[in-house]
RNA sequence: CGAGGUGUGGCUCAGUUUGGUAGAGCGCUACGUUCGGGACGUAGAAGUCGCAGGUUCAAAUCCUGUCACCUCGACCA
């Protein structure tokens, strides 16, 4: 069926204006809301619950591996995260700090945690004396805060929510073979619950985390094709663990220092799945993280009968989905939009002649396609449609990824591309960080995003210096 | 931190140039009629015009200061 015509007017246009867009779709969803703090926002009912879905999807995974849940303080002593000084030039710039406590000027600042590395260090510190101790696997979900200069609900905030994986290993091999397990974990969560397909790979030198030795990052392009760095974890060898005298008697009866990960996903996440499916009409939700999966929506509910179906289907479909009637005064058409601007993956429609017929109408939020289907299918075809939808989203992100990424052979072909076509860029780099700060400087903002772990030959040369290649890199904006 | 912009009922904004005692649409409340793509009627509630000074008989409007937020850049998940 055809595409509906544009009923949300409330929504600027993405191709208008793509930020306002953004905007608009958040505050219209009632996904957040913003507070007399900027830069902390309040979650409301419906965007907290998006990241209660993602939440379970991540930590049933994470517990698959064997990961444990724990909680660390919010406060961190200046003295404390000064012990590794990577890590506290990379963050002290954007920490906030309490100063003062019941009145009193305390003689230590105590920072609020940007991210938690040495709390888990000290901790481990008092905890890991033999290998039998290791690995030692935890994970906290949590806020933090970093003093951010400007700020976007969910893509940058000064507070944001997420988890952060801190583990321990008995040796490098196995801390490095983890934080590659993460990623894949990270990459499935990606596909197969928020639909979106993430470009892989290794940080440059000048990219990485503070401290940190490798860090590897999911990319995921949004619909305008501006990447956003979404997830990431982080092997640091025993550098941190070094730094806070964290050792353990190994099998050999000597003393070892224990090789560290770190990994983290936030509700950035939630901004991208805002700007990767979205359209004019507002939110599209992949199925599997949408708190509500089937809207009902009563035609003429005044008609008798007409509710007590519309309940008697709701209460079947609550057996295996998520699903909401809604039975207020608003007319079909208000819902019709209201649902659609948050991005519900289907809606199922019942009147009096469908109650005549035995069938009812499923339509479809991605596409906008209507079905009249027997009432006595209704749960294999909603089954059904929402494992469709899942599939054809994924598949239409990765269209737009393909389609935006293009291939630079040389210095005067990526400059080009940088100016006049959205999106990424693959080009050959000889490994220089100089190349990247040039590039950045070229093209007003193009940074390497990542070198993919299966490279393409592009060229032989770096397409900056022209000196011989080492790895192909994807390149491109960021939120 | 640099460059722009905006602050007026819950929301979007008009009114500011040329000072004269607060407006519209949407939303909200009640009742009635409606209901297959944002329905309609009637009645009603709701604003110390961001804040602080100043000029004036009189300030949303003019002057000074200040705060907040938004957009775009530089930095980060």
């Amino acid at each position: 069926m055809a595409q509906q015509k544009k009923m949300v007017n409330d929504i600027t246009s993405m191709d208008v204006d793509f930020a306002q867009w953004y905007t608009d779709v958040v505050k219209k969803a009632e996904l957040a809301d913003y507070s007399s703090v900027k830069g902390c926002i309040v979650y409301e009912p419906y965007g907290y619950a998006i990241w209660e879905n993602i939440q379970r999807e991540m930590d049933a995974r994470f517990k698959k591996l064997g990961v444990q849940n724990v909680c660390m303080p919010m406060l961190i002593p200046e003295s404390l995260l000064q012990k590794e000084k990577d890590h506290i030039d990379g963050f002290a710039p954007e920490c906030a700090a309490v100063t003062q406590g019941g009145g009193e000027k305390l003689s230590e600042k105590l920072f609020i945690r940007p991210t938690s590395e040495v709390l888990f260090c000290e901790h481990y510190q008092k905890k890991i004396h033999s290998y039998r101790d290791l690995p030692k696997l935890y994970n906290q979900w949590c806020s933090v805060m970093r003093w951010e200069k400007t700020t976007r609900p969910f893509l940058r905030g000064m507070e944001f929510l997420w988890q952060e994986g801190h583990t321990m290993h008995e040796t490098a091999e196995e801390a490095q073979e983890f934080t590659l397990q993460m990623l894949k974990v990270y990459e499935e969560v990606y596909r197969e619950a928020l639909a979106i397909p993430p470009v892989v790979g290794k940080k440059t030198e000048k990219e990485k985390f503070a401290g940190a030795e490798a860090s590897y990052t999911l990319e995921p392009m949004m619909h305008n094709g501006v990447a956003l760095q979404g997830g990431t974890t982080h092997y640091f060898g025993d550098g941190f663990a070094k730094a806070f005298g964290i050792a353990f008697t190994g099998r050999d009866n000597q003393l070892h220092s224990p090789f560290q990960t770190s990994w983290g996903m936030s509700t950035r996440l939630i901004g991208a799945v805002i700007m990767v499916h979205g359209d004019d009409n507002g939110l599209v939700l992949p199925p599997r993280i949408a708190p509500v999966q089937v809207i009902i929506v009563p035609i003429a509910q005044h008609k008798p009968g007409v509710l007590e179906k519309a309940a008697e289907l709701r209460d079947r479909l609550s057996q295996g989905f998520r699903v909401k009637l809604d039975d207020s005064d608003n007319s079909p058409g208000w819902k019709f939009a209201q649902y659609e601007m948050q991005g519900v993956p289907l809606r199922l429609e019942i009147g009096p002649k469908d109650m005549e017929n035995g069938q009812c109408v499923l339509a479809r939020r991605d596409t906008g396609e209507k079905v009249v289907i027997p009432m006595a299918d209704l749960e294999a075809r909603v089954g059904e449609g929402l494992d469709v939808i899942h599939d054809s989203m994924l598949h239409k992100a990765e269209e737009n990824c393909k389609a935006k990424t293009f291939a630079a052979h040389s210095h005067e072909e990526f400059l080009d591309i940088a100016a006049n076509k959205p999106g990424f860029i693959k080009a050959m780099w000889c490994g220089d960080s100089a190349c990247e700060d040039q590039l950045k400087e070229e093209t007003g903002g193009v940074k390497s995003r990542c070198i993919p772990f299966e490279e393409e030959h592009i060229s032989d040369v770096c397409a900056c210096c022209g000196k011989p290649a080492k790895h192909m890199v994807y390149w491109g904006r960021q939120y």
